[in-house]
DNA sequence: TCTGGGGTCCTAGGACCC
DNA sequence: TCTGGGGTCCTAGGACCC
């Protein structure tokens, strides 16, 4: 294990607060302090909440059918999952900060770390709250920011900010006492401690983060592999997870959603097979990147009575690709090959693997090189017309224009932000 | 009626090779 | 009776994250 001792360098996490629920506030400022909840795709559970939801009780993942009751209750405002909205939002989130410091790691759609290297103790709290004041300003959402030594640190640190002192929404773990805050954490808020390994420790007796850092080394290794032991050292103030600023490419892509109907028939399937290719290849081309191994499945609902089926197929190219065209031809294929014929299908999805450089695409035996160039030079056109135009202004014909079986959105709030058509009009 | 969609990393065990 | 040992690759499964 290649850990290092921090020796004074300070690590922030910053965190947006309630992120879709901030998203959707931004253009609806009357519903600041208001009950609010995001779903998720097709409406199905509750994905974020504001404060105000959480106070009252509703619990992460909950089904929106169980919670009618609660939502006129309390007068809840309800949005369908925006995630033009938010990927857009988050964009201008992570461009302020970045002027933070020169080494950030973006770390999900509304977290980030920042490397702030051996900033004077007493500067850190400020310059915390500096970045706070900016992003509020600037992009109108909400954050928090811990600061630590290591990453682990840094995100308690971020909950305790968060939790604890919500007014000034910074909190600085290294300018307080460790022990004390490590002994008010319990073990399962630890990042790196899930639901498995937190139920373990509660059975051996451990129950707080000092005590989980403080368990001997082999115990640690031996029932928690080498993952386990980095989170301890990472608590002890060693740090074993670096700043990964540079986006290593992704050796995976997958694209699937539950369908808002279910489907019956091949060809409505086909075209969201084909949605899904085309999805994953866009996915494919903004890193860059060319794959050589495609992979379909479909799958009925498992919640319903009905009779069930599902299915998982794969194709290994002869050459990587990341032409549309290409992986959704492949991807039909593999479809037909699985689809049977009375089922009412719920679910399917494309995966793509065997991810290489997007150089390594090259002409197979029938193909001249020129038609592939030709080929990468349209989607490249495509994909910018479909980033300044929103998505879908081009796509392919095999993707369907109707999309019957596309998934359910009945509280959708307008692309406030990536639509010509959907932007606010303030009128005087 | 309704039940999300993406990712990562690590380990154990088997096959195979010399 | 004795029944190598070490290396690599692959896969399935389990844990975690947002």
């Amino acid at each position: 294990m290649s850990c290092i001792r921090s020796d004074g360098r300070a690590i922030a996490l910053v965190d947006c607060n309630n992120f879709y629920v901030s998203c959707e506030r931004i253009f609806r400022p009357d519903l600041a302090a208001r009950p609010v909840i995001v779903l998720s795709n097709n409406d199905g559970n509750v994905v974020a909440r504001s404060n105000e939801v959480k106070k009252l009780g509703l619990k992460f993942g909950a089904p929106l059918h169980e919670c009618r009751e609660f939502i006129r209750k309390h007068g809840v405002s309800v949005f369908s999952s925006n995630y033009t909205l938010y990927g857009d939002i988050s964009h201008r989130v992570m461009e302020t900060l970045a002027a933070f410091s020169p080494r950030m790691e973006i770390y999900s759609i509304d977290e980030a770390f920042l490397d702030l290297g051996r900033m004077e103790h007493a500067a850190r709290e400020t310059y915390g709250k500096k970045i706070r004041q900016t992003v509020e300003r600037w992009t109108g959402i909400p954050i928090s920011v811990g600061i630590g030594p290591t990453k682990t640190l840094a995100k308690l640190a971020n909950h305790r900010a968060k939790h604890n002192c919500p007014q000034e929404g910074v909190f600085d773990i290294g300018g307080a006492d460790i022990d004390a805050v490590l002994e008010q954490t319990p073990v399962k808020e630890v990042w790196g401690i899930g639901p498995r390994y937190g139920a373990l420790l509660n059975r051996m007796g451990v129950h707080t983060a000092r005590q989980f850092r403080d368990l001997p080394d082999s115990w640690i290794r031996a029932h928690m592999t080498v993952v386990g032991l980095r989170t301890a050292w990472e608590l002890r103030g060693i740090s074993c997870l670096s700043i990964e600023d540079v986006a290593s490419p992704r050796k995976g892509i997958v694209s699937s959603r539950s369908f808002g109907t279910p489907v019956e028939s091949f060809e409505p399937l086909r075209e969201a097979v084909a949605s899904y290719a085309s999805r994953a290849a866009e996915k494919l081309r903004r890193q860059h990147c060319a794959a050589s191994f495609v992979g379909v499945f479909l799958a009925t609902n498992p919640f319903s009575d009905e009779p069930q089926y599902s299915n998982f197929i794969s194709y290994r190219l002869p050459l990587p690709t990341s032409s549309s065209f290409a992986l959704i031809r492949h991807a039909a294929h593999c479809l037909e090959r699985i689809y049977r014929e009375g089922f009412r299908y719920k679910k399917a999805g494309v995966m793509l693997a065997e991810i290489v450089d997007g150089r390594f695409e090259s002409a197979g035996l029938f193909e001249s090189a020129h038609e592939i160039t030709r080929e990468k030079r349209l989607f490249s056109v495509i994909d910018r017309v479909n980033e300044r135009f929103g998505a879908r202004t081009v796509f392919c014909a095999s993707e369907g224009i109707g999309q019957a079986w596309h998934m359910r959105r009945a509280f959708l709030s307008p692309r406030y932000t990536t639509s010509w058509n959907e932007i606010p009009v303030v009128r005087a």
